[in-house]
DNA sequence: GGTCTACTAGACTCATGAGTCTGTTTTAGC
DNA sequence: GCTAAAACAGACTCATGAGTCTAGTAGACC
């Protein structure tokens, strides 16, 4: 590895840090991985992560909050895809419909939920350290999207925020089930249906031609 | 607490430990939850919850697969009641829909999904366990019923599977968030206003009338 | 009354891992 | 080259909790 020192090197380590912690925590859960080990996957000494973070549970909530802007990130950029529509609202939906779906299957999404989820019991803000970044933002962005469409004529909104929840919904709500909580990968055949049959159903709810998608 | 002893006694001691293990666990989740915390609140000596699941470990399989029987059968009590529909069938959607919307936030199922969640990365077949027993019977059973419904001629389902999915996908996909993973309870018009737009989306998509709720 | 099984209280072992401390080494900035 | 911040390896303390063991008690059945 690289050594790095001087006060420089500081915020490379952090982040070396921060990933490796993100990985240990999503293949170990929060429970079961040491400092320990963290500190060794990031090529670092122990007491390196403490001066960094002062405990574990500050290094999880740094790790959280990184991943969950990350997470964000991908899905505002795969809702970005509505500011223009081109051709068909429907493939338009499909294809940003798809990637929601990659985001949320993403592995490090899902370990990031499983982690959350997890330590509830025992430190419960996290959730809303990760629903307050995460899907809150995604889900406003997705309304305000399908709200302009509504507005353009291509769907018929009335509740945007209402209508953005059941596009999520439609999108990933069977993906937990099938994929047992992210432990089995899904193939990309199987995705794409769930796609096609959820924005069919969402079509036809929310399309502006009655018969749409036949 | 009544003291019994013999052999007799033994099957209500298994249950009262299964009944405490499943309490404490939820509150304190599996990593947290310490044997002697749950030997003493079921009024038992802790050898006598090894003598009876031999590991911590054990007794977690025990207990959800109880909890998940349990999920089961109020879940399917509750598409039970799509077997003779006799007024409108969106009233008899609504009214399943919130009874599967209850069973879904009950504070013990919720825990219980919290649990295998949590412990995943450690024990992985318990995804199987828990979605083998409950989710995939109650999908099985809600796809009948909205085929037989189909067979009426009170919906048009092509595929029962997939519509149950976007059925129970519709009702639950976004309580999760809403409720911060189980941390906050939501108000019941909050739940009404989940079921009632989420059964307006699934009968415009699933109606046998194209333009019904509107 | 004797025996067997299940249970009880509580002490005990032992592994694990968080967090600290020590003394040394590296590197940036001057 | 010197200084100070930061990181290093690794030993250390300490709390926690799983699982075991012991010695004694209570009811069931004959």
């Amino acid at each position: 590895m690289v050594e790095v020192g001087g006060t420089r090197g500081r915020i490379e380590k952090r982040s070396a840090i921060l990933e490796a912690a993100a990985d240990v925590f999503a293949a170990e859960g929060f429970a079961l991985a040491s400092v320990d080990d963290i500190a060794a996957a990031a090529g670092v000494a122990k007491a390196t992560v403490y001066s960094h973070f002062g405990d574990k549970e500050g290094l999880l909530r740094a790790v959280l909050t990184v991943e969950a802007d990350r997470a964000a990130e991908s899905n505002l950029a795969a809702i970005e895809r509505l500011l223009h529509v081109e051709g068909d609202v429907d493939d338009a939906l499909r294809d940003v419909g798809r990637r929601l779906v990659d985001c949320f299957c993403d592995p490090k999404a899902q370990a990031l939920r499983r982690l959350v989820t997890g330590e509830l019991a025992r430190y419960p803000d996290l959730a809303d350290l990760l629903f307050g970044r995460t899907p809150q933002r995604v889900h406003q962005a997705l309304a305000d999207r399908l709200l302009a469409l509504s507005v353009q004529g291509r769907l018929v909104v009335d509740d945007p925020l209402t209508a953005a929840e059941h596009f999520g919904s439609l999108l990933t709500g069977s993906i937990d089930a099938r994929s047992r909580l992210g432990s089995r990968r899904l193939p990309d055949a199987e995705l794409d249906a769930i796609v096609e049959s959820g924005v069919r159903v969402f079509l036809r709810a929310y399309g502006a031609t009655p018969a749409a998608g036949r």
